[in-house]
DNA sequence: ATGGCCTTGGTACAAGGA
Protein backbone atom coordinates (compact mmCIF):
# COMPACT_ATOMS: atom_id res chain seq x y z
CA UNK A 1 0.00 0.00 0.00
CA UNK A 2 1.30 3.10 -1.06
CA UNK A 3 0.35 6.87 0.71
CA UNK A 4 1.01 10.06 -0.54
CA UNK A 5 0.76 13.80 0.40
CA UNK A 6 1.11 17.11 -1.83
CA UNK A 7 0.69 20.53 -1.92
CA UNK A 8 0.02 20.92 -5.41
CA UNK A 9 -0.37 25.19 -4.74
CA UNK A 10 -3.74 25.68 -6.64
CA UNK A 11 -5.50 22.43 -7.81
CA UNK A 12 -7.03 24.69 -10.60
CA UNK A 13 -3.58 24.81 -11.89
CA UNK A 14 -1.86 22.38 -10.81
CA UNK A 15 -4.78 19.47 -11.91
CA UNK A 16 -2.72 18.12 -15.17
CA UNK A 17 0.43 17.89 -13.45
CA UNK A 18 -1.55 15.55 -10.75
CA UNK A 19 -3.45 13.36 -13.15
CA UNK A 20 0.30 13.13 -14.94
CA UNK A 21 1.66 11.76 -11.54
CA UNK A 22 -1.11 9.48 -10.32
CA UNK A 23 -0.88 7.65 -13.63
CA UNK A 24 3.14 7.31 -13.28
CA UNK A 25 2.58 6.78 -9.58
CA UNK A 26 -0.69 4.96 -8.55
CA UNK A 27 -0.73 5.59 -5.24
CA UNK A 28 -3.64 4.36 -3.27
CA UNK A 29 -4.30 7.28 -1.27
CA UNK A 30 -3.30 11.25 -1.93
CA UNK A 31 -4.03 14.42 0.45
CA UNK A 32 -3.53 17.42 -1.56
CA UNK A 33 -3.30 20.66 0.14
CA UNK A 34 -3.59 24.68 -0.79
CA UNK A 35 -6.21 23.20 -3.36
CA UNK A 36 -7.55 26.77 -3.29
CA UNK A 37 -11.07 25.78 -4.79
CA UNK A 38 -14.78 25.78 -3.01
CA UNK A 39 -16.23 22.17 -3.52
CA UNK A 40 -18.97 23.45 -6.46
CA UNK A 41 -15.48 24.33 -8.19
CA UNK A 42 -13.55 20.82 -7.19
CA UNK A 43 -12.51 18.45 -10.33
CA UNK A 44 -13.86 15.08 -8.75
CA UNK A 45 -15.28 14.05 -12.62
CA UNK A 46 -12.13 14.40 -13.47
CA UNK A 47 -10.22 12.85 -10.58
CA UNK A 48 -12.66 9.52 -10.76
CA UNK A 49 -11.81 9.14 -14.36
CA UNK A 50 -8.36 8.71 -13.47
CA UNK A 51 -9.86 5.78 -11.18
CA UNK A 52 -10.53 8.19 -7.82
CA UNK A 53 -12.84 8.44 -5.63
CA UNK A 54 -12.20 11.79 -3.67
CA UNK A 55 -13.44 13.36 -0.49
CA UNK A 56 -12.43 17.01 0.04
CA UNK A 57 -13.20 20.45 2.01
CA UNK A 58 -12.19 23.85 0.61
CA UNK A 59 -13.11 27.44 0.48
CA UNK A 60 -12.52 29.95 -2.26
CA UNK A 61 -8.71 31.79 -2.78
CA UNK A 62 -6.80 29.67 0.07
CA UNK A 63 -6.38 26.46 1.78
CA UNK A 64 -8.72 23.84 1.01
CA UNK A 65 -7.95 19.99 1.41
CA UNK A 66 -8.92 16.31 -0.32
CA UNK A 67 -8.56 13.29 0.13
CA UNK A 68 -7.89 10.79 -3.25
CA UNK A 69 -8.62 6.80 -3.07
CA UNK A 70 -8.27 4.15 -4.78
CA UNK A 71 -10.17 1.12 -4.53
CA UNK A 72 -13.18 2.71 -2.88
CA UNK A 73 -14.25 6.09 -1.05
CA UNK A 74 -12.74 6.79 2.20
CA UNK A 75 -14.87 6.24 5.16
CA UNK A 76 -15.96 8.03 8.17
CA UNK A 77 -14.85 11.39 6.51
CA UNK A 78 -14.01 13.88 8.58
CA UNK A 79 -13.58 17.66 7.57
CA UNK A 80 -11.75 20.14 9.93
CA UNK A 81 -10.85 19.35 13.60
CA UNK A 82 -14.46 18.94 15.41
CA UNK A 83 -14.90 21.33 18.37
CA UNK A 84 -12.29 23.77 16.92
CA UNK A 85 -14.08 26.73 14.95
CA UNK A 86 -12.17 27.32 12.19
CA UNK A 87 -12.90 29.31 8.53
CA UNK A 88 -9.86 27.93 7.04
CA UNK A 89 -10.31 24.30 5.14
CA UNK A 90 -7.18 22.48 6.76
CA UNK A 91 -7.82 19.07 7.59
CA UNK A 92 -9.50 15.92 5.99
CA UNK A 93 -9.82 12.38 7.48
CA UNK A 94 -10.88 9.40 6.35
CA UNK A 95 -10.46 5.42 6.25
CA UNK A 96 -8.55 3.67 3.53
CA UNK A 97 -8.83 0.30 4.08
CA UNK A 98 -7.51 -0.86 7.12
CA UNK A 99 -6.00 2.94 7.42
CA UNK A 100 -7.06 5.95 9.33
CA UNK A 101 -5.90 8.72 6.96
CA UNK A 102 -5.28 12.52 8.45
CA UNK A 103 -4.23 15.21 5.99
CA UNK A 104 -3.69 18.27 7.04
CA UNK A 105 -2.06 22.12 5.81
CA UNK A 106 -1.07 23.70 9.12
CA UNK A 107 -0.76 27.23 9.11
CA UNK A 108 1.86 28.94 7.87
CA UNK A 109 2.48 31.14 10.93
CA UNK A 110 3.73 34.23 8.60
CA UNK A 111 5.99 35.23 11.72
CA UNK A 112 6.93 34.28 15.50
CA UNK A 113 5.57 37.66 16.53
CA UNK A 114 2.37 37.74 14.56
CA UNK A 115 -1.22 37.05 14.89
CA UNK A 116 -1.13 34.08 12.62
CA UNK A 117 1.72 32.36 14.65
CA UNK A 118 -1.04 32.98 17.79
CA UNK A 119 -3.58 30.68 15.22
CA UNK A 120 -0.88 28.06 14.26
CA UNK A 121 -0.15 27.43 17.80
CA UNK A 122 -3.89 27.06 18.85
CA UNK A 123 -4.44 24.74 15.91
CA UNK A 124 -1.73 22.75 16.40
CA UNK A 125 -2.93 22.67 20.29
CA UNK A 126 -6.59 21.68 18.41
CA UNK A 127 -4.91 19.10 16.09
CA UNK A 128 -3.01 17.13 19.09
CA UNK A 129 -6.13 16.38 20.53
CA UNK A 130 -7.90 15.28 17.86
CA UNK A 131 -5.24 13.25 16.53
CA UNK A 132 -4.77 11.52 19.77
CA UNK A 133 -8.69 10.86 19.77
CA UNK A 134 -8.18 9.37 16.34
CA UNK A 135 -5.36 7.37 17.16
CA UNK A 136 -7.21 5.78 20.41
CA UNK A 137 -9.94 4.49 17.87
CA UNK A 138 -7.92 3.82 15.11
CA UNK A 139 -4.44 2.02 16.25
CA UNK A 140 -3.62 2.14 12.53
CA UNK A 141 -2.87 5.71 11.62
CA UNK A 142 -1.09 7.99 9.22
CA UNK A 143 -1.01 11.98 9.82
CA UNK A 144 0.40 13.50 6.62
CA UNK A 145 0.73 16.63 4.78
CA UNK A 146 2.00 20.11 4.53
CA UNK A 147 3.29 20.53 8.58
CA UNK A 148 4.90 23.79 7.46
CA UNK A 149 7.51 23.04 10.30
CA UNK A 150 10.93 22.34 9.81
CA UNK A 151 11.63 19.58 13.07
CA UNK A 152 15.03 19.61 12.71
CA UNK A 153 18.15 21.94 12.02
CA UNK A 154 19.23 18.90 8.80
CA UNK A 155 15.69 19.83 7.30
CA UNK A 156 16.59 23.26 6.27
CA UNK A 157 19.14 24.54 4.10
CA UNK A 158 20.56 27.23 5.77
CA UNK A 159 19.74 26.17 9.62
CA UNK A 160 22.01 29.07 10.89
CA UNK A 161 20.61 32.10 8.86
CA UNK A 162 17.13 30.96 9.19
CA UNK A 163 17.41 30.03 13.41
CA UNK A 164 14.23 31.05 15.23
CA UNK A 165 12.48 31.81 11.68
CA UNK A 166 9.11 30.95 10.86
CA UNK A 167 8.83 26.99 10.40
CA UNK A 168 11.93 26.31 12.69
CA UNK A 169 10.95 27.82 15.92
CA UNK A 170 11.11 25.83 19.02
CA UNK A 171 7.83 26.47 19.80
CA UNK A 172 6.87 24.81 15.93
CA UNK A 173 8.88 22.05 16.97
CA UNK A 174 7.78 21.59 20.15
CA UNK A 175 4.72 21.04 18.47
CA UNK A 176 5.91 18.60 16.18
CA UNK A 177 7.65 17.06 18.98
CA UNK A 178 4.33 16.57 20.88
CA UNK A 179 2.67 14.51 17.68
CA UNK A 180 5.85 12.06 18.03
CA UNK A 181 5.06 11.78 21.43
CA UNK A 182 1.59 10.51 21.05
CA UNK A 183 2.93 7.39 19.57
CA UNK A 184 3.94 8.65 15.91
CA UNK A 185 7.38 8.43 14.23
CA UNK A 186 8.34 10.14 10.96
CA UNK A 187 8.50 7.50 8.35
CA UNK A 188 10.93 9.40 6.68
CA UNK A 189 13.56 9.39 9.04
CA UNK A 190 13.26 5.24 9.37
CA UNK A 191 15.73 5.31 6.47
CA UNK A 192 18.64 6.25 5.47
CA UNK A 193 17.92 9.50 3.14
CA UNK A 194 20.51 11.82 1.14
CA UNK A 195 21.94 14.50 2.52
CA UNK A 196 20.09 18.00 2.15
CA UNK A 197 16.49 16.36 0.97
CA UNK A 198 13.84 19.08 1.37
CA UNK A 199 10.30 18.85 0.39
CA UNK A 200 9.86 22.22 -0.63
CA UNK A 201 12.05 25.34 -2.52
CA UNK A 202 10.99 29.05 -2.34
CA UNK A 203 9.91 30.19 -6.21
CA UNK A 204 12.46 32.66 -5.79
CA UNK A 205 16.11 33.01 -6.10
CA UNK A 206 16.85 29.55 -8.02
CA UNK A 207 16.29 27.85 -4.79
CA UNK A 208 15.14 25.14 -6.60
CA UNK A 209 18.41 24.62 -8.66
CA UNK A 210 20.58 25.67 -6.07
CA UNK A 211 18.70 22.90 -3.39
CA UNK A 212 17.56 25.44 -0.61
CA UNK A 213 14.62 24.40 0.45
CA UNK A 214 13.10 23.07 3.70
CA UNK A 215 11.25 19.21 4.82
CA UNK A 216 8.21 21.09 5.89
CA UNK A 217 5.76 18.30 4.19
CA UNK A 218 5.79 14.64 6.36
CA UNK A 219 4.31 11.83 6.71
CA UNK A 220 4.24 10.40 10.44
CA UNK A 221 3.18 6.90 11.14
CA UNK A 222 1.47 5.18 14.27
CA UNK A 223 3.55 2.49 16.01
CA UNK A 224 0.91 -0.02 14.97
CA UNK A 225 2.07 0.66 11.18
CA UNK A 226 5.83 1.32 11.66
CA UNK A 227 6.55 -2.38 11.18
CA UNK A 228 4.88 -2.62 7.55
CA UNK A 229 6.52 1.05 6.37
CA UNK A 230 9.11 -0.08 4.06
CA UNK A 231 10.14 3.40 2.17
CA UNK A 232 9.76 6.71 2.58
CA UNK A 233 10.68 9.02 -0.65
CA UNK A 234 10.48 12.89 -1.51
CA UNK A 235 9.61 12.57 -5.48
CA UNK A 236 11.67 15.69 -6.71
CA UNK A 237 10.43 14.65 -10.16
CA UNK A 238 7.05 17.27 -10.39
CA UNK A 239 9.15 20.13 -9.10
CA UNK A 240 11.21 20.09 -12.56
CA UNK A 241 7.82 20.64 -14.48
CA UNK A 242 6.81 23.74 -16.19
CA UNK A 243 4.52 25.91 -13.65
CA UNK A 244 5.38 23.44 -11.03
CA UNK A 245 3.70 23.48 -7.57
CA UNK A 246 6.49 25.02 -4.78
CA UNK A 247 6.03 21.63 -3.04
CA UNK A 248 7.21 17.87 -3.65
CA UNK A 249 4.88 15.13 -3.18
CA UNK A 250 6.48 13.09 -0.17
CA UNK A 251 5.45 8.99 -0.48
CA UNK A 252 5.47 5.96 1.73
CA UNK A 253 5.36 2.47 1.31
CA UNK A 254 3.54 -0.27 3.82
CA UNK A 255 3.83 -3.90 3.37
CA UNK A 256 0.40 -5.99 3.01
C1' DA B 1 18.13 44.49 -0.32
C1' DT B 2 11.97 43.39 5.39
C1' DG B 3 13.48 41.73 -2.10
C1' DG B 4 13.30 38.12 -5.60
C1' DC B 5 8.21 34.37 -7.54
C1' DC B 6 3.60 32.45 -7.93
C1' DT B 7 -1.60 32.46 -7.18
C1' DT B 8 -5.98 34.72 -6.56
C1' DG B 9 -9.34 38.22 -7.38
C1' DG B 10 -10.30 41.07 -10.76
C1' DT B 11 -8.48 43.95 -14.30
C1' DA B 12 -4.34 47.36 -10.57
C1' DC B 13 -1.97 45.76 -7.43
C1' DA B 14 -2.36 43.77 -2.61
C1' DA B 15 -2.31 39.71 0.28
C1' DG B 16 -0.51 35.40 1.36
C1' DG B 17 2.53 31.95 0.97
C1' DA B 18 7.20 29.89 3.34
Amino acid sequence: MKLATWNVNSLAVRLPQLLDWLAANPVDALVLQETKLTDDKFPAAEIAAAGYDVAFHGQKTYNGVALLSRGGAALDVVKNIPGFADEQARVITGTVGAVRVIGGYFPNGQAPDSDKFVYKMAWLDALRAFVQAELAAHPKLVLMGDFNIAPEDRDAHDPVALAGTIHLTPEERAHFQGLIGLGLVDAFRLFEQPPKSYSWWDYRMLAFRKNQGLRIDHILVSEALKPAVTACTIDKQPRRNERPSDHAPVVVELSN
